[in-house]
DNA sequence: TAATTGACCGGAG
DNA sequence: ACTCCGGCCAATT
């Protein structure tokens, strides 16, 4: 079991996710068959190279908002990203729960 | 080499 | 619904 093939796991999911869709970092990290480390898939996201095209943007905190604090740069992002692909915030800042992805 | 730090989570109070 | 706490473990100090 090497952090690589987590990795790789994490990164294939990823891409699966369709688009108006999200998830959060522990639901991936169970899928990948690592519960417990959600805190690792946030390391990855953090470390994504500057190209990449995978939708970091539609993985969310088990309450279902953002892991950024309202108001930052990366906050906004996010929240631009996810909304030009029809999901939106509640007051709270948390996404209603048909969004949420699915595994098919 | 050791300590601290997180794009986290679930349970308990 | 919200805060606190312990567990998690690679990356960074």
């Amino acid at each position: 079991m090497k952090t690589d093939e987590f990795k790789t796991q994490i990164y294939q999911l990823l891409s699966n996710i369709p688009p108006g869709k999200v998830t959060s970092y522990g639901r991936l990290a169970r899928m990948a068959g690592h519960p417990g480390r959600a805190r690792m898939v946030g390391s990855l996201l953090k470390q994504l190279p500057a190209g990449s095209t995978l939708p970091w943007f539609r993985v969310l905190t088990a309450s279902g908002k953002p892991a950024f604090a309202p108001g930052t740069e990366s906050f906004e992002r996010q929240r631009a990203l996810l909304a030009r692909e029809g999901v939106t915030f509640s007051a709270s800042h948390k996404v209603s729960a048909e969004h949420w992805w699915q595994q098919a």
